[in-house]
DNA sequence: AACTATTTATAAGA
DNA sequence: TTCTTATAAATAGTT
């Protein structure tokens, strides 16, 4: 929206980078404010200059958002334990509700991972007709691949073994879960 | 930005304003995308529609950049909670931790993902001379594809804010950056 | 900080 | 909800 169309990509200079964080910031955190405004709504917004300073926008403010976000499902259970027992009960029973939410989707990725994996095998067994250009990007492909692979390799295993134990230790002696 | 110019109050009714709503988000989620992206910076939003509905978006996630926006003040309080409590405390803390190393991988594996994709994008641009099976392999495996993307469609961001503010949720009482 | 040529977002309407 | 289009608004490059 300029003199010019830009790539998005990271600004490559520095100065124009935080000019441009500086103009834009701008531009989010005012979007932000009418979307609050002309729906009356409540939102939040935290954001980290280049620089990493921190910067938040929030209606009424970034605490509340915060907080009505925590008190969404509130367990209508009996709460046999202090308040604060209770609070951090339901802290705990949220965050183990994402973690198998983002054990999930991190399943889902590697299905994907797998059968894009296949199709590239598939390919790979055609004639040798590519052209040169293409045959480079696709050793860079590969590398950045392997490397990508490398760092994941045995880390997978052991988290998946840790997040279900956090969740036996919720409630030691009872029942188990798996 | 529109047919006509609109009054910057909360649109009457209800059902342009839902519409609104929508549109709206979309606009400033997409625009914290920009924003991360040219300037290379963290951003998390949080946002509940008319209707109560929790949206979000985070680059990297809004976790990380949560995280990192409570660590900014290490605390500095004393805990005068009971045994309980801070057994709890640690089981947060640990439950966090664990999310963290989740959020971790699951970016991994999409960038995986995305890298296969697009070695698969330059195979598909080579001169026509894979077989039919192949071919027909191909379509099937882009289908299952697609279906997966389908079922992940969406409810990442929903997942990302409310662990997010779990984490806010532990140190209360921020300021307001601007 | 300001200024504009342009691009982008979006209010209405379909 | 999705798309189209006339306009309002944001902003990239410049001063």
């Amino acid at each position: 929206m300029g003199r010019r169309k830009i790539e998005m990509e990271m600004v490559k200079d520095s100065n124009s980078r935080q000019v441009t964080f500086s103009k834009r910031r701008t531009g989010v955190f005012k979007k932000a404010n009418e979307l609050a405004t002309l729906c009356g709504v409540q939102i939040a917004i935290i954001v980290f200059s280049p620089g990493g300073k921190p910067f938040s926008f929030g209606h009424p403010n970034v605490e509340f958002v915060a907080q009505r976000f925590l008190n969404q499902d509130k367990k209508p259970k009996a709460s046999a334990g202090s308040l604060v027992d209770s609070q951090q009960e339901a802290r705990l029973e949220k965050l183990n509700s994402q973690l198998n939410d983002i054990l999930r989707k991190l399943h889902y990725e590697r299905k994907r991972g797998e059968l894009l994996e296949k199709a590239m095998k598939l390919k790979g067994s055609e004639p040798k007709l590519i052209g040169e250009l293409n045959l480079d990007e696709l050793r860079k492909m590969k590398g950045e691949l392997e490397e990508l692979r490398e760092k994941l390799r045995g880390r997978v295993t052991e988290m998946e073994a840790s997040s279900s134990l956090l969740l036996l230790s919720k409630k030691p002696g009872r029942e188990k879960h798996q």
